[in-house]
DNA sequence: CAAATAGTGTCTTTGAGACATTATGCG
DNA sequence: CGCATAATGTCTCAAAGACACTATTTG
């Protein structure tokens, strides 16, 4: 705080003693939440592994607009708290979890995108550890459902002209739980052009998804598969004690794609501590397990 | 749009047209700017090649609060724009330019960061090609200045405990514009425990930056140095003919390190398409002039 | 032994880092 | 010729990708 007086001679602290808030519209300010966890599938040969599954959280739409569609948890950031402590706050309310894991995704404010009126979102991405997962959706579990996620890319066109390009990228998500499915499809076009460059996201299909969500979750579902390659951010997604092959289990299911065991291993076996337990009765030979070890860079 | 209705016996329909937005407290929300640029230092030995630096654009606030000290430029976002629209708008009004790569930065929260009232900002980087850099600020170019940008570490510790870690790194900003010198110290700190995981960003110390936007400079560099190494983000600080040693001066100022020529090249030749142009007049062996080669992914 | 997974060895290719060498224009 | 930069060559080392091989448990 200085003591520098503006064109009305007030110093700063008379400024902001007079100072009253102007008229001008206001947005309101939405947190959602795209809370991932990893679990395994059902599997009915016991000598097998179970696959994993990537999962996400949704909650059922009771009122309008956008009733009987599925929804990422969130809420209106309340005053006198920051978008990520609206986030937490949402978070416990919605699973009861506090061992999360939450980074900012990306502020989604075309005006439109809620057909009440202005509201932005603010998103973040939510890791949770598969032990909580049993921990089933909060005040009353009803229509909360953990939703198996499926990301992938159905055509790319890359189109150059003089001085730039467009690449084009269709991506299909569903979202599978029971009987339920609920899918999207996503256009993602890059412009590069000598007047700039542009990032749109569009929602070219959508069934059963609110709002712009389809386009949130998309968007999450990339970010986790460009952080997974290069940080420890899937360690979120892992129980206290595991195994390098549910590790890369993970890495897989994030990433979309098999991945060749001795390279994973060799790439991230850093990310793991031994220890003396292992696994047993499986079947097979025992796993040794393995406790997160945090990168530091 | 669905016909389901909901527990009144509305229709969506019916229930938007009855909709009117609630008395709730919203935030103001601002869209500001990190504007980059490269620019030649002046060099008096005309052997010599001009060094680069990394410059940034600032305006002096001339009124409360903040009174004084300098500011990233911004503004209100207005109902029926975008974010980003708003940030293109902004720009446009504040340096005439339209040719610029924009991307979203982070959405800045805490509820005190503007002493007025509640006031988010949803913080973007800009890079503008150092041809249009003349173009020296919008309506009367009085208290906007390019300042040469310099982050350093100045100090990092990592504290290991059972079950986590935490890091702790200290960056020093300096902004220089002629006789002027503002300056910063951030501190950001990384911890990981049990509990989940949290990334912070503190002013430790702020002689002349307003509000928070010495945090918001300092994390608008450090993404800059983690993108320019894995995508074409570089090239937009470009001018349209270029030689790849000014490539690599833009690379070095951005990392804040030299880099070693042939590796560099090796690298990042795939960013530039050969001309059968030359430097020219130089004092020393002309050079090759390349363009901008996008990259498709 | 068969099924199934655990864990390791190794070859090839790629690319980063570091340094050295040759080339060229200007005064 | 000497300065200063341009442009390329090469050696080393580390890591990714791909595949093969050995080890160990249970029924």
């Amino acid at each position: 705080m200085n003591e520098f007086k503006d064109k009305n001679g007030l110093t700063e602290e008379q400024f902001l003693a007079s100072y009253h808030p102007g008229d001008y519209p206001k947005p309101s300010v939405a947190v959602d939440m795209a809370i991932f966890s990893a679990a395994d599938k059902k599997e009915d040969n016991y000598r097998k592994l179970p696959e994993k599954e990537l999962k996400l959280l949704m909650i059922k739409r009771g009122g309008h607009p956008c009733i009987g569609t599925w929804a990422l948890p969130g809420g209106f950031v309340e005053p006198d708290e920051t978008t990520e402590q609206s986030a937490l706050r949402e978070l416990h309310e919605e699973t009861g979890v506090d061992n999360i894991y939450l980074e900012q995704l990306y502020t989604f404010s075309d005006p439109h995108r809620d057909p009440r009126t202005w509201v932005m979102s603010c998103s973040y991405i939510a890791l949770i550890n598969s032990e909580n997962l049993n921990v089933e959706a909060g005040d009353d579990a009803k229509d909360a459902q953990w939703f198996t996620v499926k990301l992938d890319t159905v055509s790319q066109h890359t189109s150059e002209y003089d001085g730039g390009f467009e690449k084009n990228t269709e991506y299909s998500l569903k979202l599978l739980s029971g009987d339920t499915v609920l899918s999207a499809v996503i256009s993602h076009s890059f412009i590069r052009s000598s007047n700039g460059s542009q990032n749109k996201y569009e929602i070219i299909k959508n069934d059963g998804i609110a709002f712009d969500h389809a386009k949130i979750i998309t968007y999450a579902v990339l970010r986790l598969r460009g952080k997974v390659q290069y940080t420890d951010i899937a360690l979120n997604l892992m129980p206290e004690y595991f195994t390098l092959t549910q590790l890369q289990q993970v890495y897989e299911i994030i990433l979309g794609k098999p991945l060749i065991k001795a390279p994973f291993r060799r790439k991230y076996c850093m990310l793991a501590e031994p220890t003396d337990k292992q696994t047993a009765d499986a079947g097979h030979r025992p796993s040794q397990l393995f406790r997160k070890k945090w990168m530091s860079d």
